[in-house]
DNA sequence: CGGCTCAATTTGATCGATCAAATTTGTCCG
DNA sequence: CGGACAAATTTGATCGATCAAATTGAGCCG
């Protein structure tokens, strides 16, 4: 036998469809005997609602949308894996569906949102890389489109607007300060930064996070001497590492695995056993040099690095969005700009519209095989 | 306004719906004059039909699902990325949209098909990591399901099995192979083979490949000495290189990029200089080491790595999936077993349903980084 | 007992498309 | 001119759910 529907469970039990309707949509408005006994017919039969039919009638189809950009880098690219499955995850376990589709530019990805909303009537949209001015953010906006974003917008001088749409991002600086903190904590003073070429707002910020802590810990001269900016590559982290040396650097914080693993390879040459391991200041063979990201590669070598909470932002994105699909639209009123995930974490309460999570500093000890006398 | 329907837009034109319908379903049913007033007049108001409305009535929603899993290593995960946008611009380009699910084992994986296809009417699967004895594939195919697989079916022996529903895989032996003349090519001859720990169907294939390669070029006297197992982890990888060396290998073909980052650092520690830059055989510097998947580290570290064609494979998938789903059920009859990629790139013959692509070695030079004496 | 209220349930219309069958239009030819 | 036959177009029903309004039933009270 085929696939149960409304009617035909309606018919088998002597009801009508409205009353099996209501035990799924409300429950309360059946009189409890009745919705039990509808309740184990449901479930007997293995009834589901198709979800295009619902959505024909009621133009919700709990589906959100993402795009997948290409994988560009792979290296730093890697946090994108664990972010999308927990939003997926997330999605999932709010009664959301999570659509894909891929953009060759943010204006393409305008005519994608609008071809899916037309088509596929999705409900709402995740978006990632956040940009300054953003025309996907005004578009949607304009709209009326629900969307959260993982990213601060940034206006154009860099710095955070706040056009009121709901974001949540990792606290870059916090986590650079952190970073800085743990080597002044092994003994280190001069610590520079290696970080990516101006006009990056989220490259500003780690750098930032480095600056606020030097300056915190009276080094505040070093700064202007002891920051870098390479490119971010691997060969961009190992040349930048050598002009941070020369110029006495005994620690480096990077705003990339990719600069740090650059880095580590230099240094490694350079100076033997000594920088690595963290002779000059730090005990124990701890590393002097900080990533960002945590990505696998980090893990694998046994560098520091700072981690994202990518799983927890992207639960927030979703308890977000779906917040506002609930009907709570807007919301100037509440719930805004928490800076912890306390506000998160409570259900009662409405989730907060912007948050900002802190990163946290992942130390780690090199691998004992780069240590010499070992093999 | 809102948005046209086709009633909106039958009533504007003064034509029926049907018509519209028509044109854009079975244009050859439309007399070419009103055919292009119709398409005009969709042209101009942006008409687009609704999929809800369509897939209510076709039982058809242009969709497909995927399940998501979660990233455990990321070093090899890492072509997961590119697999999946591959899979999902394929999928856009042909009309079809992809659907993210999770699942925390197979058998959940297989109660999120039955939920989807109920609910959302998925239209077909796209399964990875297929596995000997797979309950999934058992599932979908008593079923009916349409789906195609990115991985061969290995039964229970290990070996391939032919239950005939569509796949694509790469070759790895086929990879190791062209690995294990490559380092051939340069000099070597004492070739190691750096796999996983028995059980694993798809590094038994990768070690088969090193063998038929040590084999045909009169070596095979050194496989059972040459070939090591270690867990697939960076650690492994140093551990099983340092055995290789121990009993005399000069260059080392590996399963994974993992093992390969692994045994590189080791190595590095070990005959700084020397092995690496493949001294004892190799001249200008070249890599004795090879790993597999052609990860994003392995190319920041100038490490040779076989390279999986993902898109071609992810291509393929939905070019087989799709004929099958417009309505070119089975196939036992046409294009199976193909060994190249010649069959799928006609799009006027059927698509192979069965497709095992040949991967390639990309060779590269080690960071002139890790060469002493540039620091 | 009649009438009133409120809870529980049912009925008919609707969302926006396609299918199958009916109808109109057009063409050709005796 | 009329009739057969094919081409072009229209009509009514349908997919499976929800909405809004109508109906039935129970309980209460004067």
């Amino acid at each position: 036998m085929s696939r149960p529907t409304l009617a035909s469970l309606a018919r088998e039990l002597a009801v009508s469809r409205q009353t099996i309707s209501n035990v799924l949509n409300a429950p309360h408005k059946v009189k409890p005997a009745t919705r039990e006994r509808v309740q184990a017919a449901i479930a007997a039969a293995g009834y589901r609602p198709s979800a295009a039919a619902r959505q024909l009638r009621t133009q919700r189809s709990m589906n959100l949308g993402m795009r997948l950009f290409p994988a560009t880098d792979g290296i730093n690219g890697a946090i994108l894996d664990r972010f999308l499955h927990a939003l997926t995850e997330a999605a999932q376990s709010a009664g959301y569906r999570l659509t894909l589709f891929c953009a060759d530019s943010d204006e393409e990805e305008v005519r994608q949102y609008e071809q899916l909303l037309d088509v596929a009537g999705l409900d709402g949209f995740i978006l990632t890389s956040s940009k300054p001015d953003d025309v996907r953010t005004h578009w949607l906006g304009e709209r009326g489109t629900p969307f959260a974003v993982f990213g601060r917008p940034w206006d154009a001088a860099g710095d955070v607007a706040v056009p009121g749409h709901p974001w949540v991002d990792v606290d870059g600086a916090a986590g650079t300060e952190e970073a800085v903190r743990m080597l002044l904590g092994q003994g280190h003073s001069r610590i520079g930064f290696l970080g990516w070429p101006m006009g990056s707002p989220v490259g500003a910020d780690r750098r930032h996070g480095w600056e606020r802590a030097m300056s915190a810990a009276g080094y505040a001269v070093d700064v202007p001497v002891l920051g870098v900016e390479a490119e971010d590559t691997v060969a961009g982290g190992a040349s930048g590492a050598a002009l941070l040396v020369s110029r006495g650097a005994t620690a480096l914080v990077c705003s990339s695995d990719s600069l740090a693993l650059g880095a580590m390879e230099k240094l490694r040459e350079a100076q033997p056993g000594a920088f690595l391991s963290g002779q000059p200041a730090g005990p124990d063979g701890r590393a002097a040099i900080v990533g960002f990201d945590d990505t696998p590669v980090a893990a694998a070598l046994g560098l520091s690095s700072v981690a994202q909470p990518v799983e927890a932002a992207a639960r927030h994105i979703i308890r977000v969005l779906t917040h506002e699909l609930a009907g709570n639209v807007n919301g100037a009123a509440a719930g805004n700009a928490a800076t912890n995930a306390a506000a998160a974490r409570d259900a009662s309460t409405p989730p907060a519209r912007q948050l900002l999570l802190a990163p946290r500093v992942v130390e780690r000890i090199p691998l004992p095989l780069a240590a010499p006398g070992s093999g």
